[in-house]
DNA sequence: AATGAATGAGAGTTCATTCAT
DNA sequence: AATGAATGAACTCTCATTCAT
């Protein structure tokens, strides 16, 4: 609980944010964004309460450097693999790998993305961070399905947006209970697989 | 806000609680559950918040209330339907509809499940109230394409809990972004036939 | 907790009110006049708040019939033996042997009499209740004493009223640390005698 | 009762547990301990009731802060007279008088002190505190007695620790119910002084 | 004589935020 | 950039008491 690094060494305000925004995501995993205290936050962090808000002045903003943080961490992670030279079943199966390593490497990250979303039903600040979020992750899917189609590699009368909302909603909301539901992502990510490409020779090299 | 009506004549404590529940939904869909407060339910019941603490004694039951009147409101959905001397088609299309119905009848019941599968993360005892819920909405789905599968109607390759995970997961989450993607709900159906279905044909009644 | 005998029989209104008076001393014994709450003394009645209200109509007053129902078994034990043709000596020890049969019988007496000698010094209704008890418990040892004197047992040079408020304090004070002190109250007594007996002979046949 | 001075200027949170304390014990004098309110203590000492729980985060430890400060204040009043190189008579008329100044001069104390002594009963917490300041005590008479008896100025049957009971016992409970019993104490302490002293010419110097 | 339901007044506690240093 | 102290506003919950039946 306390802090056993040196007394409170002066950082940086880029540096202090960003440690704010993790322990407060941290918390929202624990306690979700209704046991969020920004006390909490700050002795997580190892500042007074006083600081903390000299650096994020209000809890709505704290809300929105989350949600900016989370933002960020999926961009970052969308841009890990080159996309170039690659078939669309090959960009496919990037994604879910992609979406195999975010959930192992940062597991709240959906998590707190869920509770941000919640929240944008409420908030118009946060639904114009999240929103671009969704449409952009869902897009990427919707473009990889229309390439796939054209490629001949996907079912000729799949419908790419709607094929796109069916697969990021399964895996986020498989994500989403995973607390509860120990069902093997794998075998999910098989599924959707079969559900959209047209030759099943296509889906041997996976099973 | 205040209360006009007769002096607050006393009712049966089933009729409150019942009271007390819509109330608190109301509240949950217009201000998500960190925006709940008891005196907010007291007043728009017309009672006084010691009253409301002689019915529902904590907080935390009353978030149990609430969860156990929305799982009271998707038995009495579920059981309209006669499901006897269907295909498991016809049983899938069934399934669907009374989806379509429930987000367009009763918009708020889907909002309030919403916030509290956020909330079953974090308490045990919501969690104990909504996880049946879901997998029992999960399983009627699994059972539909085991069904269905047998009948040579859904792809031969088809793993059934796989399928329900990623139906289930479709429309819950089009439903919790429902406050933003307005994507139409037929076409994400359509699509989810066309991802199970086997004969191609047996699409055509439907588009 | 809950009461098991058949569903609340009437009781007479007197039947009644001691049940109250009991259930109130031995929630003080437990809590202490500050954990004194109507709901738990109605509860453990047997019978519904509104109900004890009746009975008693406020708590200023269920604090006074404790206060009486006390009074009431002081007077009781005091008058089981008669006091007459007896020596002073017989007399005190027959007081002391009435107060070590209270503290078997009644072990809460002296913890709720105690309660109430503070409250009564803030409540002058209460006040009006207590101190005649204490008054009246001193002068039966002050009378007792001055015989004593007059006998030739107890010291020529002794005060009655300060050696009665020596022996009520020492005993009542005993009692009321019993919780800690597990100092033999026979001891105590033992000393008192050799205290205020003129002559040691006296004293042998109790040690 | 509203608050004339400066606009309550920062004071270190020493000085500001000590007024705590301070009009707590003030408040518990007129009213007891079941009418002490944290609001009440707030305002007497000028600050928010916030403020009050930022310097005492509970009504438990604001109890147990006041038993601190009593322990404080009977520390500093039992050091003041040396006790070196006094014959055992003087030390217990030392006692004596140090009790008889106490309850002179602050009479507030020992009122406090016997709430706490009740509430002690109940509380473990404050029975750590409490106890330890009756044992002393009583430690400190049953020495002077032990003493006493070897320098032959008291009984030679005394039992030093049944003794010190009787003292300790009879002058607590003098002052217990000093509201109503308007007795002399010096009379009760002569007469102390003649149930333990075996010469009665010891005691000419005093009456 | 009894009770379920209702209530006003308040209790302790919490929390985001601000101020002085 | 940092902090101890302070605060207003609110929150959940409690309690003695009352009312209608």
């Amino acid at each position: 609980m306390t802090q056993d690094s040196p007394p409170t060494r002066r950082e940086s305000g880029d540096e202090r944010r960003l440690a704010i925004a993790a322990a407060a995501r941290d918390i929202i995993v624990e306690k979700g964004l209704e046991g969020l205290r920004t006390r909490d936050i700050a002795e997580r962090v190892g500042i007074n309460i006083a600081t903390l808000h000299y650096h994020v002045p209000s809890k709505a903003e704290l809300v929105a450097l989350v949600a900016e943080s989370i933002r960020h961490d999926f961009r970052v992670q969308a841009q890990r693999n080159s996309r170039q030279g690659k078939t669309a079943l090959e960009l496919l199966r990037l994604e879910f790998a992609d979406f195999r390593e975010t959930t192992l490497d940062m597991p709240e990250l959906v998590i707190v993305l869920t509770v941000l979303t919640e929240k944008a039903r409420i908030e118009p600040a946060i639904r114009d961070i999240m929103q671009p979020m969704y449409d952009h992750w869902r897009d990427e899917f919707a473009e990889i399905f229309a390439r796939g189609i054209a490629e001949g590699m996907f079912r000729a009368n799949l419908d790419p947006t709607s094929a796109a909302l069916i697969t990021t909603g399964a895996l986020s909301d498989h994500w989403r209970k995973g607390f509860s539901t120990r069902f093997p992502l794998d075998l999910l990510i098989a599924e959707l697989e079969r559900a959209f490409i047209a030759d099943p020779k296509l889906l041997e090299d996976h099973s």
